[in-house]
DNA sequence: TCTGGGGTCCTAGGACCC
DNA sequence: TCTGGGGTCCTAGGACCC
């Protein structure tokens, strides 16, 4: 019989929001959210804080909405470039503990620590982490501590924030499968109503399924048993410490302030995506070897068309060439647009290191995100002006963000 | 609750090759 | 020969996650 593991998932707590009061000490203890101030159609809360939650205050909803449940909200313009930083400091600080780390997202992460903890306890380790992490960058985790990846993150989903939580196996039935199945990792929204007309409304109904064939015809046969045996608290998958960093894909989307019609307009957005792109690629020092569009109607229905290559690249007029080439051929008179996107996807090694210049290489990224907004601006302006194109105007100078 | 943006993984079906 | 089957690659689309 194989030695249980001991798998730690450890989970930053409403992140964004954490970030800006590390920032900023003067907002603890307020009500604040990351949002998006554009009143129009990106106006949405990224992550509020505990005191904003209170007041019923939850990620996606939209800003005017929270400010009717709390006129005190402090609102926080998004600052990626602080939270990649603070993300960076939480994984330097957990490889300390361990190398067998997974990378999971921006804020959270698997610890294998199996071998640590035959030196130390589980509980006191946990501790340990989470008190230095408030300590040293006002960071707070809640961490779930399971024999695998499945329970440890259902673990620490459990008591936020700054919870410990242990979920061992033999407690699934106790802790685990009372709760309802939306509440599992793994289902969605698509899935939860398929899964409760066919009876099942907790995990433990899942856990416990007799009538397998059912859920099969609905759901497919590998998801089906893949669920059934994580709600039976199964799962021998590894924690992934290969941490090479590198993404499979990089996209860039946007979303119009009014329907679009014409394909001039969206040609001239994806322009500005290219570049997006392109100077993301040239960073990491990848190319694409497939580019593809994806477009949002009017009516919410998203599709995607890409293009596979034989030669990888990473410039922008590359890139633009492909998305304008593959726009001509899906966009049709009459189509309602409201959001278009360019993707890289298939990405290799860029082994010449990155020469190309881009014409935003002076900028920093800030710059160059206010840069491609005031573009795509200027595009929203021109909406309607025949197919002038405006090129790109000299930058203002932008006030920066105070570090 | 009229609904953002950036990712991941999986699967179906067609093309192509042997 | 009017007809096989398997493997692999590619594209599109679905679902999920933060």
């Amino acid at each position: 019989m194989k030695t249980p593991k001991i798998i730690f998932h450890i989970d930053l707590n409403c992140f964004f929001a954490s970030c800006e009061m590390a920032e900023d000490p003067e907002l603890v203890g307020k009500p604040i959210a990351v949002a998006h101030l554009d009143p129009l159609r990106k106006g949405i809360i990224l992550s509020p804080n505990y005191e904003a939650r209170k007041f019923g205050i939850k990620t996606t909803m939209l800003v005017r909405e929270a400010l009717l449940l709390c006129k005190d909200l402090i609102i926080v313009e998004p600052c990626f470039e602080t939270y990649e930083h603070y993300s960076k400091l939480f994984f330097d600080y957990l490889y300390k503990i361990t190398p067998f780390l997974e990378i999971s997202s921006i804020d959270e992460g698997y610890l294998d620590v199996t071998e640590v903890c035959t030196k130390i306890h589980p509980l006191a380790l946990a501790e340990k982490i989470q008190k230095e992490l408030v300590d040293e960058y006002q960071l707070p985790v809640s961490i779930g501590i399971a024999p695998n990846k499945f329970l440890a993150k259902m673990a620490s989903d459990m008591k936020k924030p700054l919870g410990i939580t242990v979920l061992r196996k033999r407690e699934i039935d106790q802790f685990l499968w009372p709760l309802p199945i939306e509440a599992m990792f793994g289902i969605g929204k698509k899935t939860a109503p398929k899964l409760r007309e066919v009876g099942i409304n907790t995990i433990g109904d899942l856990a416990k399924l007799e009538n397998l064939e059912l859920l099969k015809k609905t759901i497919g046969e590998i998801y089906a048993r893949g669920l059934m045996e994580r709600a039976n608290g199964l799962d021998d998958s590894q924690v992934d410490a290969s941490n090479d960093n590198s993404v499979a894909s990089i996209s860039n989307a946007q979303t119009f302030d009014n329907d679009v019609y014409d394909s001039e307009t969206i040609k001239r957005t994806m322009k500005v995506l290219s570049n997006s792109i392109a100077f993301r690629l040239q960073q990491s020092f990848t190319k694409a070897l497939t580019v593809g569009i994806q477009i949002k109607y009017n009516d919410f229905r998203l599709v995607r068309h890409s293009k596979g290559l034989t030669k990888p690249i990473n410039s922008e007029a590359e890139m633009y060439a492909i998305a304008e080439d593959l726009l001509d051929e899906f966009f049709q008179q009459g189509d309602i647009i409201r959001l278009i996107g360019v993707f890289a996807t298939r990405l290799v090694e860029d082994k010449q290191a990155n020469q190309q210049v881009t014409i935003f290489d002076d900028l920093s990224k800030l710059e160059k995100e206010a840069e491609i907004q005031r573009i795509i601006n200027g595009v929203k302006n021109a909406f309607g002006k025949d197919s002038i194109s405006r090129g790109y105007t000299e930058p203002k100078p932008k006030e920066k963000r105070s570090e």
